[in-house]
Parts: structure tokens; C-alpha cells; sequence
RNA sequence: GGAGGGGUACCAAAGCGGUCAAAUGGGGCGGGCUGUAAACCCGUUGACUUCGGUCUUCGAAGGUUCGAAUCCUUCCCCCUCCA
């Protein structure tokens, strides 16, 4: 078997392959382009894409060339897949400010010094933003039928729920095959990869290149990752894990992955760190704090560089061990002055931006929830002054996970 | 276009004139137990409060009433069947 699809398999990373046999021979004989398209709703990517990042990279370390389909085009039109109902239809100013964004993370886990296997670009709307309309119908509608397209999954679940469906999502599919042929006519794309749940998608895509133009082209899936909790990788109650320092600070995301559930562990070393899986063979029986800190580490050191990973555990450390303050705990600062005449323990805390109305301090305060120095408060008639900071500092967290220190100054 | 059903908090879903800031379940958050886990148990889940209450919320806007999520009018949206 080719050494990157064996890769690929070995970390978990493998779901379907339209024919992987001929893949692999492929991919044993020459070095292929590959795409994987990303919607451009957001003004980043957060870690459910993770695994399709991971992809790439393990493309391009096998010596293949990724293509990053920025969806432009399709972001405009909304994939219907596994949503529950019409998303919002954004601006373009907005569409092309998220694109500049997604394309910094690929610039991040795409970096490389050989020319030959630098990410390729690509928005779609550059060719679906002026189609025309009868001769698209003409040229590339005359290959699908209804009766195939009905039966997918994404429009099927969407008709059973009884969820309307527009027109313009139902040509969603439609949209993303025609991607994947002039990427192959342009780009010379032979293979598109994807989370399972393009899996129809795709499939679209190799079959309208065959009919098309005859070429064989082949699309290859990933598992969809919901976490032990049940969750959708990527978002969490809080908000996105966004791949991005100006979203998510590098100590939140090593967090994230310090607190992999048990179970998931292992499988989270073999898909989103690089280590070989040999040597994770061996660690695995060590620990599992500890496993979670490699997978902390090794996660951060990808995206955030070495130094904001050690750092991170650092900070980890210090909080949760040894109980002083960390160095990547986010810092309020305060007027002195205020704090010489006293400030509510209620307006303490909703400025330091922990919680966000008194009415949650209150609760909080009633649940154990907040302390200061580490010492929690029971009443929420608490004055706050000069004496609770030392060194000018002051320590309130909210729950074990939450902390912010206050400046004085 | 016609007939019918429906829009309630993060989600699902009760309520159908006052006792409704709104049952119940899920989710979330906090506490306990632990390992920054899982499971389990407890608390909590609109805002403000001098803890007596006060204010804003049940698709939107009006109206009836001492009093409306509940009744009436108009509008918007969704679903089903028919054309």
C-alpha cells in the first residue's frame, strides 16, 4: 500500500475511498495534487477542521501537493450537509475578510520550504461567480438527476425532518462536483478529501469528472469526530476552538487538549500530533496526565510555536498545582483609587469580565463558585480594597478552570 | 391561491385568563467525589435589588380586561394536504 495512505490509515484518519486500490497506485507513482474545500463562514478555522488540516500536511509530508479550496463561492450558497437549517447568508466583504483569515492557519500548518509542495489557493467563486446559468444547466445539470440527488443524505434527513430546503442549498452538491472538475481541469486536482459527511458530495464530484471528461479522479474520507461528551469537535459550550491567537490565546488551547477525555487520548495522539506512531505505542501505558500534556504540547507546539506550549503547561502548573499565579492568566487592571473607597464584590467580579451580570455573581457566590487568593467567597456583600492585592495583584477565579488577575494600578 | 396545523427560554416540550420569570427532560454552569477525567450526587440556569420586591420576556404590532404566554384584530414566518 502506498506509504500515505498507509499513514493515513494508521492514525485513524481513514473513513472511505472511492477506489482505493487505484489510489494507492497512484499515489505510489506520482506525486498527485489533492484538494479539501473549506467554507469561509467564519473569520477562522476552529478545530473541527483540524482533521482535515492534518490532512494536507500529511499530504504534503508524503510529498503531494494540497490545494486549499477556499469556498467563496459556495459559502455564498450554503452546504445543507448536517445542518438543520438555512444558514445565514453572509456579505461578501465579510466572506473575503474570513478568507484572509482561514489562509494564516494554512500559511501556519502548510509552511514549507520546498517549492514544489507550497499550498496551492484557490476560491471558487472565481468560476462559480460567473456562470451562466443556461449553459451551466446544459453542460454540467444534464449529468445529475433528481432521483439520485433526492436520495443523499443531506437532502434526504433534511425532507424527513420535515426542514424546508431551498433550491439554491439543493444546488449546493451541484456546486461542489463542478469544483472538483475544474480543479481538475485546472489544476490537474486528482483527489478530493473530506469529512464523511461529504462523502456524497465528493462522490458527485469523481462521478462528473468521469462523465465529463472521462478522467478518473478519486475522493478519499474522514471520520466525523464527535467528542466522549457527544459534542461536535470544535465547539464547545464556550464558543469555538478557534485556531487562532487572536481568538483563542495558545494557554486556552493547550487547555483544550489537556482536558481530552480518557478515552479519547490515544486516538487524539495518532491524529492531531506528529509523533510516530511507534513511539506511541510504547508511552501508552504511561500516565494518562501525562499523555494529555504531550498531546497538549505537541497540539500547541504545531499551531503556536514550542515556546507558547511550554509556556502554556507553565501556567498550567502553576494554577492547578502549586496554586500560584501563571504567567498566561489574562491580567484586569484596575484603578487604585477605586479600590481605596471599596468595590462591591459583584462589580468586582462582572469587570473583570469572569462572569457577566451580578445576578450570575450572586448564584455563583451562593454555588462556592468565586474566590479570591484562593480563599471563597460566601458573602456577596464582600467589599473589595487595597488589602485583598498583594504586590499590587489579586487572584479571582470563578470554578477550578477560570482565573483572571487584577492589577492595582 | 384554498383548507388545516404551528411559532414558548440554549434545545425539546407543557401551559391556553390571575397561584407564570413560565412544569418537565436534555444541555450548560457551580459545588461534592476525583486526576484540570468519566460515572454519580447536590445546587443553579432573564436582569436589577436596601432581599421586601421592581423591571423586561412566550413570532411582531395593536386591542379587550382590574389582570394576557393564554381572548380578539392585523401582519410576518414554518409545516401538511389540495390547486
Amino acid at each position: 500500500m502506498d506509504k500515505f495512505l498507509k499513514e493515513f490509515k494508521d492514525r485513524g484518519y481513514f473513513y472511505q475511498c472511492t477506489n482505493e486500490k487505484e489510489l494507492s497506485e497512484l499515489m505510489q507513482n506520482q506525486r498527485i495534487n489533492a484538494y479539501i474545500g473549506f467554507d469561509s463562514t467564519a473569520p477562522s478555522l476552529h478545530v473541527g477542521s483540524l482533521l482535515q488540516i492534518m490532512c494536507l500536511r500529511m499530504l504534503q509530508k508524503h510529498g503531494h501537493k494540497p490545494i486549499v479550496l477556499l469556498g467563496g463561492g459556495t459559502t455564498r450558497i450554503g452546504d445543507p450537509s448536517g445542518k438543520e437549517e438555512t444558514r445565514k447568508i453572509l456579505s461578501e466583504g465579510q466572506i473575503e475578510n474570513n478568507i484572509k483569515g482561514i489562509k494564516r492557519v494554512f500559511k501556519i500548518f502548510l509552511k514549507t520550504n520546498n517549492p514544489k509542495l507550497k499550498p496551492v489557493f484557490v476560491n471558487n467563486y472565481k468560476w462559480l461567480g460567473k456562470l451562466n446559468y443556461i449553459n451551466f444547466l446544459r453542460d454540467i445539470g444534464k449529468h445529475f438527476t433528481i432521483n439520485k440527488m433526492l436520495s443523499f443524505d443531506s437532502v434526504k434527513l433534511r425532507l424527513q425532518r420535515e426542514q424546508s430546503l431551498s433550491y439554491m442549498e439543493f444546488n449546493y452538491m451541484i456546486l461542489q462536483a463542478y469544483d472538483f472538475l475544474e480543479l481538475n481541469r485546472s489544476n490537474k486536482c486528482s483527489l478530493q478529501i473530506g469529512g464523511s459527511d461529504q462523502w456524497g458530495n465528493i462522490v458527485n464530484g469523481v462521478e462528473l469528472i468521469k462523465r465529463y471528461s472521462g478522467n478518473q479522479a478519486f475522493g478519499l474520507t474522514t471520520p466525523l469526530i464527535t467528542l466522549a461528551s457527544g459534542a461536535k469537535m470544535g465547539k464547545t459550550e464556550k464558543g469555538a476552538i478557534w485556531l487562532d491567537s487572536k481568538l483563542l490565546s495558545a494557554y486556552d488551547y493547550w487547555q483544550f487538549w489537556r482536558n481530552t477525555a480518557d478515552s479519547e487520548v490515544l486516538g487524539f495522539l495518532k491524529m492531531f500530533t506528529e509523533i510516530d506512531l511507534k513511539i506511541i505505542e510504547e508511552i501508552k501505558n504511561q500516565d494518562i496526565n501525562k499523555l494529555k500534556i504531550i498531546l497538549a504540547n505537541e497540539a500547541t507546539s504545531m499551531l503556536h510555536g514550542k515556546n507558547k506550549a511550554l509556556e502554556a503547561e507553565k501556567t498550567a502548573k502553576d494554577t492547578f498545582e502549586v496554586g500560584v499565579i501563571g504567567k498566561n492568566i489574562p491580567i484586569v487592571k484596575i484603578d487604585k483609587k477605586k479600590l481605596s473607597i471599596g468595590i462591591n464584590i459583584l462589580d468586582f467580579v462582572v469587570m473583570s469580565n469572569l462572569l457577566l451580570s451580578k445576578s450570575e455573581v450572586r448564584r455563583a457566590i451562593k454555588n462556592k463558585g468565586v474566590k479570591i487568593n484562593n480563599d471563597t467567597v460566601n458573602d456577596d456583600k464582600t467589599i473589595i480594597n487595597e488589602s485583598f492585592f498583594i504586590n499590587n495583584l489579586c487572584k479571582l477565579s470563578f470554578g477550578k478552570k477560570k482565573h483572571v488577575v487584577i492589577k492595582m494600578c
